[in-house]
DNA sequence: TAGATTGTTAATCGATTAACAATC
DNA sequence: TAGATTGTTAATCGATTAACAATC
């Protein structure tokens, strides 16, 4: 295929492997750093360097969803920043639901990092009758019998997971029953769920295992 | 080289690649609850089918670091559990510091995950004098002045970096100026550091990205 | 123009999977 | 024993890097 200068049109016939993905993301933050601190252009070499890829890297990743770089000149930040939040998805705000208000939901319900991208955490949701009916941050706390009236009120396809592991797999079925397309799990379990249902999981222990064995295992570099 | 069972010894000459690391916290968890829920035993088979890899992938993993199973039976959930937690370096307890001590950070500070893997918060830091001399959950928050003073009198090597993106990088360098060798980064930006300190990023904007990519390009799966 | 930089193809490198002898 | 399962080698697959014609 040869994808044109412009929207990105959504999938194709081919996968773009979840690597590039990820480092999309890292391009995305790097590219708005840039327009803040008042750069009108980058390039494949310089957000390599800022980022610790190869110039090719950069190119390639790109060159999976269009393009959008001028020969000679490089990218225009402003330009490259707008296709990649429509490539991610993130071009629009997402009302997102939160499960489990216990001290970590707390905090993400007031995380300011996701109203930058375009997420708004717009109702959150807990088994403990004490919290129901009270809000966070004037975000209003629902009992899970409400869930499936309130997704539908809002429109909400995603959810963030911030309950016990015990309890994780049991309500991220509720979830699915809710018709969410989308969950971000905080809970250290592995979810078992349709295949048309996406994941994405982020175990806090788990990130700081992996850095003592860095730690531990240091070689020169790695 | 021909590990035999029993204890790791630390690196060899060759590199474990990154993703066996982050698959072996996996298989760390799966082997805790299978301990739990009353297994003696497990296989590569089961723990794959558990974590949706193959068989072959769990053994050639493993395999990086010894020889833990027994033909014919396979591992012994246990004996395995001790070894990976001694191949990631968590068979001791880690003391940690927590920088920033403002939403998140003070989730942080309870977040019960962390002290059942091995890891102690034990104490925080902030610019905010208003906090400082104040405790979160039993933890007292000093002013960034008193880091390399703490990091030495309680042999912290590890710090948790949940500080606003704009101060993460000062704040990172004065936390390597203290002498510590691992970040577990929690900042919306690139850290650069010298290249003994060991970083692990958590940007919890761009899991939530990662999860609208694949929810706006659902194919059959992926 | 000369210099810079892209997008893309080919070459290289590394990681995953398949296969199977050895073992319990 | 027969059946199950490992550890490891070889084969396959996929991702990264290098090179370069095309372009500004």
């Amino acid at each position: 295929m040869s994808p044109s200068r412009g929207p990105f049109r959504g999938s194709s016939d081919y996968q773009v492997p979840q690597a590039v993905v990820s480092r999309l993301s890292l391009y995305l933050r790097e590219l708005q750093r840039l327009l803040r601190d008042g750069h009108e252009t980058t390039s494949s070499t310089q957000l390599g360097r800022l980022l610790g890829f190869t110039d090719a890297q950069v190119r390639k990743d790109l060159a999976y969803f269009g393009q959008f770089g001028y020969p000679g000149i490089g990218y225009r930040c402003g330009e490259l920043v707008t296709a990649i939040k429509r490539i991610l998805g993130t071009d629009q705000a997402w009302p997102v639901a939160l499960v489990g208000a216990g001290n970590l939901g707390r905090a993400l319900i007031g995380y300011r990092g996701f109203q930058q991208q375009g997420f708004r955490i717009v109702a959150a949701f807990d088994a403990d009758a004490s919290k129901v009916g009270s809000d966070f941050e004037g975000i209003p706390v629902y009992g899970i019998e409400e869930l499936a009236a309130i997704v539908t009120r809002f429109g909400i396809r995603l959810a963030i997971l911030s309950v016990p592991g015990t309890a994780a797999q049991e309500v991220a079925e509720q979830l699915v029953a809710a018709g969410l397309k989308g969950i971000l799990n905080f809970a250290p379990v592995t979810l078992n769920l349709p295949e048309d249902v996406r994941i994405v999981s982020v175990d806090l222990a788990i990130e700081l295992e992996q850095l003592t064995f860095a730690v531990v295992n240091r070689l020169e570099n790695g």
